[in-house]
DNA sequence: GCGACTTTGTTCCTGCGTTCACAAGCGGTT
DNA sequence: AACCGCTTGTGAACGCAGGAACAAAGTCGC
């Protein structure tokens, strides 16, 4: 009703969750004032930038003087919806799954792994992280038992899609997916792809062109 | 000098990496030729908007017929500057270290590891991938003699900041960083962050966004 | 040989994101 | 109590990316 919501580009969104990061470490190192201009220098980005980021949740600084480090946090936190921690299950539990599972990163960040799945037998009734894998056949009675709305896709990118639709199927309403396959999920369904080596190719792009910057070898 | 190469958009450049990984999985399959709608609905992207990425490599479409497949795969590997597979290093062999100098994907994409660096003992002589871990002080040597221009950074948060330091003193021009926080470095050098407790942190946003439209609890 | 269809390459336009620069507000000081 | 410096928040301009529509060009069928 009366919530000045309009929306908040994505763009923002992803740096908001950058600069909760760098909140949460200066309050454990028990600083309780940051002005943008540092907070900016931590994170990366531009001072006014930031400013414009942060102008989206409502006023929420002093001038003079800064932002509180420990209320800011908790508002952006609120507004990402990471105060509490989410449940999400993960598939495919090769050498990227199982990084992922033991990742801590995650936990402190407001998500919890309450479901780790694996095809292949052999993986099937191993631990990692303190949890069993667990066989496909549970995915959908896992993911409506612990009520998780993100699944975590890691698996070869020939059996994705087929992932895909059988997380989508049991209600997940969120995916990252690592594998390197476009995935086309129903509307309704955000997909957000990371692809490591597309990455790398862009680093060697600018590599290269950096040494080539207008001459060509024709 | 008569090259037509004012400049590319870096989201450009990015679609052309997942170009070319669809045009190698289709050329595998023995397809020779590929419309613009094909390859758009395979990359997830908009049709017009592959062939504006496209037209910066000049014509290289034959029009009533669409792309050939081997030549724009060749084309697009060469302007991204990986027809020839370039030397990377990745340093911080932990899960996630391990999963990237196992992932069998690189190599198909241009890119080897020639170097696993780690700066705990223990980890120093495992064998990953048929490769040595090696020790931090063997960093700057295996750069000069490999010429590696690449490094991968996937240790954790606290020494991210000093290992980045390291690296370009040792010559490397482009840096992938997989630790939470943001690397400073010298003018000349590229870094790319890539932080996934982020993407789950925007996933959960838009997820909360769909749940809430308008109406907010107050 | 000619026409029609298909598909590329390009152009325009709309909207978004980013940056710069200024006004408003608060704390500390005299 | 008033002033001054510092920092936030906002408004405007710039540049870029994305999408739709159109023209050029080549192929297939008759």
């Amino acid at each position: 009703m009366s919530s000045p919501r309009p929306r908040i580009p994505e763009a923002t969104v992803a740096r908001l969750a950058v600069y909760l990061r760098v909140l949460a470490g200066l309050a454990d190192g028990g600083r309780s004032n940051v002005s943008s201009g540092e907070l900016a220098s931590a994170a990366g980005v531009n001072p006014a930038g930031l400013r414009k980021d942060l102008s989206h949740l409502g006023p929420c600084g002093i001038r003079g003087v800064g932002y509180e480090v420990a209320t800011l946090r908790d508002r952006i936190a609120r507004v990402l919806g990471v105060e509490r921690s989410r449940p999400c299950v993960l598939v495919g539990i090769g050498n990227l799954g199982t990084a992922l599972a033991d990742y801590a990163g995650f936990g402190s960040r407001g998500f919890r792994f309450v479901g780790l799945f694996d095809a292949a037998p052999a993986r099937v009734g191993q631990r990692i992280g303190g949890q069993p894998v667990r066989p496909m056949t549970e995915l959908a009675e896992v993911v409506a038992a612990t009520g998780a709305t993100i699944g975590v896709v890691a698996t070869p990118a020939d059996v994705a899609q087929s992932v895909c639709d059988r997380l989508t199927a049991a209600g997940v309403r969120s995916i990252l997916n690592f594998a390197p396959v476009a995935l086309s999920a129903p509307d309704g369904v955000d997909v957000r792809q990371v692809d490591l080596s597309v990455e790398l190719q862009v680093l060697a792009f600018l590599g290269q062109q950096r040494g080539t910057t207008v001459e060509v070898t024709a």
